[in-house]
DNA sequence: GGTCGGCGATATCTTCGACGTATCGTCGAC
DNA sequence: GTCGACGATACGTCGAAGATATCGCCGACC
């Protein structure tokens, strides 16, 4: 059973005549009465009933045109369907991100890629920097966003571009010393609660502020942690401590908290975004295409290594 | 595009490999790579990766491939289908009948009827004998039930078969005369309000009817009419007078009413089946094989007729 | 690092079947 | 009864799918 039978017994279906049917196919009669005849062989049964004032379908006939009609709109959707997801509009991009992401380059750029993109299922995360190279290694995402370099085996099959720097800053509930403060040294902060991620969520951020306190002990040994950015805010608003993170944390001021700059500034490690170097997908493309023209503030580093990667290549935006 | 293209792809697509793909389809290598290529150049977008480790799906190929798989599902599913079609397994069975008639022969019929052949759909519907038959010769029936033989314009096109035969008898309230008496004689009835159906809508009836009471003005002049024979019990149960209705009425047997014969006994016309003779639905074939089976005692003449017509012929009944 | 082996692509020939032309058989219509 | 329309049949033709042979490429392994 060929696709031809189908479409040849649909156009005899609709003009109820053979030599019409076979000129609307732009073939001679014979081969029509032929195929037709090859159709009823494999079916088993009578599809069309041959009377002199037509040929109607008898109830066979009816079953099978339905579903020929049917099995051709499915053919001439793979093709369309093929098409949409070679231009990456249509498909699943996974998306793994820690906390802070989403307080500021997320919003803007899910929100673009989504008007870009209507048609593209995303499916979204948030996970420690550590699980989503993990897991982008292992194929489960498409895209991780964290900070620190992916370390391990796997990761130099990534391709990893910074989206966003951060400071160092702190929050503190309204009623603390430091509130109204514009900036606190680190010698100050050594003396307080601190209240910071786990070591093993976000190691590279834990490194680089075990490196701020060379005393020993350090004051990170007895600090307080909070598996996300949301709760550190809060536990700085009950009195707990002072909450330490990125400046990208001031999103999230409301009544009651205060922040403050740290002195000497700080630099966090990036936030950076992650992709399979292998990875071909016209959805990451797409993706990566809504991140290069919404991120552009971070420097020239991400449009260059970008615009180099074969991934973006030669894409354009749809409507 | 032809369904071989999609079951070439679709091998390509469980295999990972040119070579075994080809071998599980009976070909060699070359024309297969031949075939993908072909698809490739018509979808316009490369659907497969071949890389070292195997040949994958692209995001292009899996879009395809999906669609791909429906179609040939529902090629396989029109064969199906039409062999189930032409067994009389599915389709569509619409069947008009008088009100007598769902009151015997037809609760056994369409039972059974549809434990045979659960999948056909029934489209039933209660109208006069005359509507029926129009509805018929319309097209808008395959089976009119109802007394009298089809007349008018496009009749001659119709097979009509006696299912039933029915003597007049008479129904009264359980308070009136006749009541408690097990026949009631012709010119008794002449005296009393008589409840019939509309000579318009069961014209055979009502003929015979007529033809009983000579005398003019006739009883039947005045009489009460009622289209449906719950009506007529109806009517008949709070006094309005005599219903006159086939023996069958007697299945509405119920507190409150009394059935009696009537003298000397008038047989009315029969309870037929019509179809049309051009019919060759197998749905209809089933159905009147199920009615032969099932009205045998009507006697030969019924199983006379539908032996001898092409639509009862060679049909088996399925598990 | 060079050779080997596996795999897909390419080249060329063969073959089968889809199509075209010619013609027949049948059934209504006039 | 003849004619015309229509689908089926007969037969030759040609193109495309498939087979065989071979090439080019890339990892693997010694």
């Amino acid at each position: 059973m060929e696709a031809r039978h189908l479409r040849y017994a649909l156009a005899l279906a609709e003009h109820q005549h053979f030599g019409r049917a076979a000129a609307s196919l732009g073939i001679a009669q014979p081969p029509l009465s032929s195929q037709i005849a090859a159709v009823e062989r494999e079916v088993g049964e009578r599809l069309f009933d041959r009377t002199p004032r037509g040929v109607f379908p008898t109830a066979a006939g009816t079953a099978f045109l339905e579903r020929a009609r049917r099995a051709l709109d499915e053919m001439g959707a793979a093709v369309v369907d093929a098409g949409r997801a070679a231009r990456g509009e249509t498909g699943l991009l996974r998306l793994g991100f820690i906390g802070s992401a989403l307080l500021d380059p997320l919003p803007g750029v899910l929100g673009r890629f989504r008007r870009a993109r209507p048609d593209v299922r995303l499916d979204l995360g948030e996970m420690s920097s550590p699980d989503g190279t993990a897991a982008l290694i292992a194929g489960g995402l498409d895209v991780a966003v964290g900070r620190g370099g992916p370390r391990g085996p796997g990761a130099e099959g990534l391709v990893t571009v910074p989206i966003g720097s951060d400071e160092l800053i702190a929050v503190v509930a309204a009623t603390h010393p430091f509130a109204g403060r514009r900036a606190i040294g680190l010698g100050q902060l050594a003396a307080e609660n601190l209240i910071v991620s786990p070591p093993d969520q976000e190691p590279a951020v834990a490194a680089r502020l075990r490196s701020l306190f060379d005393s020993a002990p350090s004051p990170l040994d007895c600090a307080t942690t909070s598996r996300d950015i949301h709760t550190t805010v809060g536990l700085a608003a009950c009195g707990v401590g002072v909450g330490l993170g990125p400046a990208r944390m001031r999103r999230l001021e409301r009544g009651g908290i205060w922040f403050c700059e740290v002195t000497p500034r700080v630099r966090l490690p990036d936030l950076r975004l992650s992709f399979r170097a292998a990875d071909r997908s016209p959805v990451l493309a797409a993706f990566l295409d809504v991140v290069r023209a919404n991120c552009r503030e971070v420097g020239s580093r991400l449009d260059h290594v970008l615009a180099r990667h074969p991934a973006v290549r030669g894409i354009e935006q749809p409507g």
